[in-house]
DNA sequence: GCAGAAGTGGAGAGAATTTCTCCACTACCT
DNA sequence: AGGTAGTGGAGAAATTCTCTCCACTTCTGC
């Protein structure tokens, strides 16, 4: 497991480059091939020698933990943009999941779970995220805009359904545009309107506290190629 | 290629039930472990020794195509009760959907997608889902319970995403039922509320006779593992 | 029941894939 | 310009997966 942070580490600058080359070829090919994908094929993408990505990433757990951070911090950003140019709190909502599909981290994150460490540093990332995001839902119920009984969990986890990729084939038929058309039919449900003409929501309703219950939990057995 | 149908053909009894419980085997561990899982793993599952497996299946695209033919079949008779047993059309259409979840459409979909070849067989199999699915739709559509510019893949995706699993660590927090949950508030976004509070919807519009284009292609190269 | 046909299991050889080290060479930095 | 940090890629070793072979078991028709 790579040590706290060695991506600010005192590196020489093509050096550093290279890393950060690693890790968005990573989050490519981890993408299309899953998390398990070969890291020579990785290197490749990335325009390096398979000796400097083993030199820089000691294992494939350390990559993917650079991954996770890396993406997060993209992530944080994008909430922290919808929070200030959004027009309304819905509107800010909107914004941070289009945003969050298009930085893929719904793809990211079967790697996430169940291979990566939730310890401090990775808490504090994603915290970085999911306070600012609840901030914004909370806003939005106070405001009358979205459904009383939204939860966290019910923006998080859709992100991740849609940002996953479809398989290969259907991209005959789809591009990354109706994940975004699907978006918006989902956001339109969240909306607050007359409770007689809506579903009631069964359980489970996940809260950003639930997501707690990760922390320290790894490896836990099976991890499925996903 | 496995034959058109070898599933009716003139078994022993044992032989006709070893072939069932390999397919379902078969659907569980591709779920779990995706379309490249180790066939030895599915014959074990199954009960079965790995020379059974492979006198019945003779490739692992044999196997494919007869998880998929079965799903369809699953699927087909979802549809029908859904139809029949619907109050309304958009009881009948939420049923369906329901119940797809449940028979895991959308796990099976990424293998069928690249690994099958759409031949007349295939394609009767997934038009006797298609056909009664869009009339629902269209039902629904006519007596404005459903917004008009729903098209037949945004219930074919949304089902494909919401079925697909999640990463095995998020167990933790996470059951089958949150998707119904999800499921439910997409619904209540393809309502047809009153259009000037609802988002409009950007392009692709995938219909039904879009899917006809899938006809014929094969293996086209990069398959994800997913 | 019995005979014979149909079906079965699992060991293991072979093929394919992936990991990860080593060292001669190159590029940066002061 | 010198020295240190960084680099690439071949290939040995380990791992994983495929798929056949054949002695044995179970069905089915009579």
């Amino acid at each position: 497991m790579g040590g706290t942070t060695d991506g600010g580490g005192r590196m020489r600058a093509d050096a550093q480059r290279n890393r950060q080359l690693i890790i968005d070829a990573a989050r490519d090919i981890f993408i299309e091939a899953g998390a398990d994908a070969p890291l020579d094929e990785i290197a490749r993408q990335a325009g390096v020698g398979i000796a400097t990505l083993y030199r820089r990433f000691p294992d494939r757990d350390a990559l993917i933990r650079a991954v996770v951070l890396d993406t997060f911090g993209v992530m944080a950003e994008t909430a922290r943009n919808a929070e200030e140019h959004g027009t309304d709190a819905f509107d800010a909502l909107r914004r941070f999941m289009h945003g969050a599909l298009d930085a893929k981290m719904g793809a990211i994150m079967p790697m996430l779970a169940g291979r990566v460490e939730f310890d401090d540093e990775v808490d504090q990332a994603r915290l970085a995220v999911g306070v600012p995001v609840q901030r914004i839902l909370t806003t939005a119920q106070a405001q009358g805009l979205i459904r009383p009984e939204a939860v966290f969990g019910d923006i998080a986890f859709m992100v991740v359904r849609l940002s996953r990729p479809l398989p290969a084939i259907t991209k005959i038929l789809v591009d990354d545009d109706l994940a975004h058309r699907h978006l918006d039919i989902y956001l339109d449900g969240l909306r607050a309107s007359d409770p007689a003409e809506r579903l009631e929501l069964r359980p489970p309703a996940v809260s950003l506290a639930d997501f707690d219950k990760l922390r320290g939990k790894f490896a836990n057995g099976a991890v499925p190629t996903d």
